[in-house]
DNA sequence: CGGGGCGCTGCAATAACTGCAGCAGGGCAT
DNA sequence: ATGCCCTGCTGCAGTTATTGCAGCGCCCCG
């Protein structure tokens, strides 16, 4: 789309943050560049950027445009991928922000069941905290965010929420694996490993241990749900993760988990969402219909 | 902003209905507007119309394309004159898709108010009825629209409801002039002019008649509200009108309004809305947050 | 069965854009 | 303080894209 180039390229400029550096990117010279740029302040009647020692920097007015810029883009895209879409073709790319406890087991398994149907969607998955996983939507780096107890909702609009208890994982072993539901004070008995602070599974615990008057005091903190699985395995000790991220290692023999009880812990909730008022690409629609659907049907809806 | 000129040229030819003919209102040759839709259609690699003897009509994908550039334009609009808002300027243009008890009193009052703080603001006052007041908002011919009853109310978005009880209108020495509240069967005694049938008022009337069991047979029908007023007061006839259309001509003594009773005949709905998912520039919505808070304290929310 | 509308295409003139080289200016390490 | 580097910006020349003028073939309508 040639017409859109000069607001692609002022989108890369605010990117690299200086024209020379953009216009290596988009592989023209930077005088082109350059004279673009004022081509649009001019039209535009205000400078777009403001000119710094280093760089520029957007102007207030600026911001303003680059957010259209943005939109203008990226509902370019969801255009093309509907053209294509009503000419037989399923075409297109994904791009997902969410938290980690989406990359073990769920998404792969979502991932390639759609491919399955429709190989030639493509698939970006980005790891982001719930907070930088909203932004990525703001930006338009992501299509669809999956976060669990965001903190704030602002241009986030909910797809589906669904309920995730927070789940007690040990390895088969354990005492407390004898149990169906473990309570929060039998925890305390034993070693445990939590997550570090910012995670939203921390948040519910560090919560719900004020309430009760119970401490437990973690021998490891990690932010790796991964490492802390693992190791509650190797080294026997108790951590805590919400059953999204738990998808059949439980079953696997090494490793079990069991819902605290929700008299001590309630339930976190995890959202599926996307940017408020944006009108998705086919891909990215068809693809969060399904991710609806699966999670109704595995999960309680809250 | 040359930059979108190939869009704008498509919606004129889409608006125009052949390239010739847009060609002549955009002042250029019909070769250059026909090679430009031709480059554009090579882009997106898909026709966006399809060529006819008499000229040419939207594809399926230039249906999906025209909703995109028509998104695009007018949201460039309002990126303009959010820019000029903060530059301090407040300059703009408000176009209002309205039915006609808007006109005589309402809205000349209310754009004369706000243009007397932003006398660089213009408006442009549309007479639609209700269901092409809906479809105004979606092509982006109006920022704005005031209905009456509207029948359906996909893609809009409805920014604040008043009730509109009926009140019958007559001349100011009328029998009926003398009570504070009407009966629906005692108008049944006089003559009556009606609206014909598509507006609310005259779709409210039908439908309170037929519970009622009463017939008014109008001896004037008319789809022009001045007219049925102001032939009520020269034949002496009774007629029937919203008090938003009534402004001050009431108390000028040649005519006069009392509502009928509710029992009789229900309260009408008048809409004020936008297009659903639209940001409106800001001389739209702020005239909109003057209509909603003028309509909030001079009638009943609904 | 012409006439008038339509979309489309060579060809030449024009307008727009790009790239090269070089300018002034500010931060940074020597 | 002093080079050094990176920044945005500008004349000039070459290149590319865009425009307008005729003119073609087409289909509907009278």
């Amino acid at each position: 789309m040639r017409y859109l180039s000069s607001i692609r390229y002022i989108d890369a400029v605010v990117k690299a943050g200086s024209i020379r550096a953009a216009a290596d990117t988009l592989a023209i010279t930077s005088t082109a560049l350059n004279r673009r740029i004022l081509a649009m302040e001019e039209e535009l009647g205000v400078p777009i950027f403001e000119r710094l020692p280093h760089g520029v920097r957007l102007s207030a007015a600026g911001e303003i445009y680059i957010h259209h810029i943005r939109n203008q883009l990226s509902d370019m895209e969801r255009v093309k991928s509907q053209i294509a879409d009503l000419s037989g073709v399923r075409r297109g790319h994904v791009s997902i922000a969410c938290s980690q406890a989406l990359l073990p087991y769920f998404l792969p398994s979502q991932i390639a069941l759609y491919r399955k149907e429709h190989p030639n969607v493509t698939f970006g998955v980005h790891l982001r905290d719930r907070e930088a996983a909203e932004q990525a939507l703001v930006d338009h780096s992501a299509d669809l965010a999956i976060v669990f107890e965001p903190v704030r909702l602002a241009d986030f609009m909910t797809l589906i929420r669904v309920r995730q208890p927070v789940h007690v994982v040990m390895a088969a072993g354990h005492p407390l694996a004898a149990k169906t539901s473990v309570r929060l004070f039998e925890c305390a008995s034993y070693p445990v490993s939590l997550p570090t602070a910012p995670y939203g599974v921390r948040h519910l615990l560090d919560i719900a241990m004020r309430v009760a008057g119970i401490r437990l005091d973690p021998v490891i903190q990690s932010d790796s749900f991964e490492f802390l699985r693992n190791h509650a395995v190797a080294e026997d000790i108790l951590t805590f993760q919400i059953p999204i991220g738990l998808g059949d290692e439980t079953s696997t023999g090494q490793m079990v988990s069991r819902p605290i009880d929700s008299r001590d812990v309630p339930s976190g909730i995890l959202y599926l969402g996307q940017l408020k008022g944006r009108t998705l690409p086919v891909a990215a629609a068809r693809f969060a219909a399904q991710l609806t659907s699966t999670l109704a049907n595995q999960f309680e809806v809250s």
